[in-house]
DNA sequence: ACCTGAACACCGTTCAAGT
DNA sequence: ACCTGAACACCGTTCAAGT
């Protein structure tokens, strides 16, 4: 029966791969002293109570969010990388990454991005608190889109349906219009249409 | 002793009232019990159970977004009206709000906002799948925006704050963004300033 | 320093019984 | 048709006791 004693690190691990699987729902401290063979008490001498259990796997996503290296050769273009690549590791934690935003983390969860987007709006020309606003509608157009975007593939069947509020009948007028919005959207394509337009218009705007 | 039957609509409006006040964590089959009076079983009889009873909750949230009026004189005027109206809305039912984005009903609460922006992208001459992008992209930032900002009140002392990294030291090529960005942001500003210029590429952009 | 089982106060939910 | 109390299985947490 003798096992390696508990280790903090374990009961971390545990936790995040109990969460990352089925949603934080599913992380009880008695069924994770099941997972880990041990007494329930255990983890509490480990890691405090369950709040702080989980605030310490919101603090590793955060961490883990650190690394931001755009890419590209204009600063539009390296802007654009930086979505591309927060998108990425957005979407491979989607647990966690709710918990971050539960917990009113997530700003501080994209600060690295902001410091590569400040880097870049400076070297697009923008100076000062033009500058400022700029990254902050970018930051905030990128990390509100993907909560948006987390919140629609989690979504269940949705009633009414878009596709049935734009059938030909509800707007006679433009039956592209009404075709393209009852399929459903490609994020990604919207996603990158969506900075670059925000981006072009921020990064050009001439001092008033 | 004697008291009115208990009905339904009474459930909803304590447990929302409840929601409203404290946050659904608040909300205990036998702490709204005992707000109304009852035996917590007989709340079993009108709403089934904790579950349905939140999803009604989420179900009137959702119908009560549902009346958007545009007003102003160009489409982009219009548009930003509408951005101004949801911020309104959804900054009075915090909890509500979260409540809806959990169950992924994001989406659906917008739909008649949906409709007055095809309207307004429609009036201002675009067309088909180019419409519907429009719409989309207009669309995402705003309950993106929203999203994040909902974030930033909730949140906690941030630490690192925004301010200790752009200190002077860090930038000290521009020490007016440095300072700009070490102020806490203005989020009706930045909001409406995103909109604005988002709007403005969408709509500007021509036929390639 | 680390682990344990027993116990406490709290949940949501079911059910048989009442009127 | 509506309400009730008792009971069940499950929580997170505390604590005194072990090694």
């Amino acid at each position: 029966m003798a096992r390696n004693p508990l280790t903090r690190e374990e009961v971390l691990e545990a936790a995040a791969s109990l969460v990352r699987r089925h949603g934080p729902a599913a992380l009880t401290m008695r069924g994770l002293a099941a997972d880990l063979g041990t007494a329930v008490t255990s983890i509490y001498w480990h890691v405090g109570n369950r709040e702080s259990l989980l605030d310490a796997l919101v603090e590793r996503t955060v961490q883990e969010m650190g690394a931001v290296r755009p890419v590209g050769r204009t600063p539009a273009a390296r802007i654009l990388s930086v979505a591309r690549i927060l998108r990425r590791e957005l979407r491979g934690r989607p647990h966690l990454i709710a918990m971050v935003h539960e917990r009113g983390l997530t700003e501080r969860m994209f600060l690295p991005a902001q410091q590569a987007l400040v880097h870049e709006v400076h070297a697009a020309g923008l100076r000062g608190a033009r500058a400022a606003d700029a990254v902050r509608a970018i930051q905030f157009q990128i990390v509100g889109f993907l909560l948006v975007e987390r919140n629609r593939e989690r979504s269940p069947a949705q009633s009414p349906a878009e596709g049935d509020l734009w059938d030909p009948a509800t707007a006679p007028d433009d039956p592209a219009l009404a075709r393209a919005l009852s399929r459903p959207a490609d994020p990604e394509r919207l996603f990158l249409l969506s900075v670059r337009a925000l981006t072009e218009a921020l990064l050009a705007r001439p001092g008033d």
